[in-house]
DNA sequence: ATCGAACGATTCAATGTTGAACCATTGGAT
DNA sequence: ATCCAATGGTTCAACATTGAATCGTTCGAT
């Protein structure tokens, strides 16, 4: 017979809460990014796609923040995007340290096709709730989001 | 000038919400996550072991499930768990099929021991939401977990 | 001007992750 | 009894991911 634990109130709803926002995000990321691959690209690739689109040439570490991932992952993602030719690095002349990536042309026409498309399932998956439940969800959100204490 | 695509109110609500959903979880997870590796654990290896510790034995299909993860996946996971004698591999006599997984001694020890740890760092997680906060949360979370539409 | 700390990027080992191909086993249809 | 679908596992190639080690660059303190 494993341990009980008789948990609190508290700390059972906590945990409830955490397996049905992981599942709910997982379903998510499932059905929005799995279409990705027909078009040779994965949720990494895209990211970094898409935040070229939208903010023009990021160096290395600020796509990093942004698709929230390591410094040493966004070089493997690039190398792969440069492969394919869908991005381009270029070292930046006053700070020789950063580098630029950006859009190639083909990278530009790819994105600018799937996004239309991502969004369109990202809107599909939050059909079930309401404009204001969209709006509640995300407040309660990005309060756990923050980056609450630093380390003590 | 890149596209201003004038998107909805209601797209841009979606966008706004998933984000800050993916950042949310993101962040938990890696608070919850980062210190596993002090006990040679990945956040993979202990679902696993946590699974196996509330359910008792399990095939490998099942565990897939709880932890959502493929099965090839499964398979690499429990060959690692097994080299480390955390967990032990017995075929199923009657469906020769299955392969039943339960804990080792120095499987159940090392769970037991992290395991509170692991709910400690989940309660301080999701501090700054009220109790009434949560059930929200989780309430929400769950209907966008669904398996909404098979497909078509 | 020089030195050392900080920074941005690259590389590497280890692990995770998926989807597809493959194999063995089972159970159902005939 | 035989065959075939389905099922559970394994394996593999390709890619993702992290943390640590390393390298070149920049900047600040002296």
């Amino acid at each position: 017979m494993p341990n009980r634990h008789r948990g609190s109130e508290e700390e059972r709803r906590v945990l409830d809460t955490y397996v049905k926002l992981s599942r709910a995000l997982a379903s998510i990321d499932a059905s929005v990014h799995r279409p990705l691959s027909d078009d040779a690209l994965t949720a990494s690739r895209f990211g970094v796609l898409e935040a070229l689109l939208h903010h023009g040439p990021l160096n290395q570490r600020d796509l990093g923040r942004k698709i929230l991932k390591s410094g040493g992952n966004i070089s493997v993602v690039v190398d792969h995007l440069e492969r394919d030719a869908l991005v381009q690095r270029r070292r930046h002349d006053v700070d020789r340290r950063h580098v630029h990536v950006e859009l190639t042309e083909a990278g530009r026409t790819c994105i600018e096709r799937v996004y239309p498309e991502h969004v369109a399932r990202l809107l599909r998956a939050f059909a079930p709730l309401s404009s204001h439940e969209l709006t509640t969800l995300g407040a309660l959100a990005k309060r756990l989001g923050l980056p609450q204490e630093k380390s003590l």
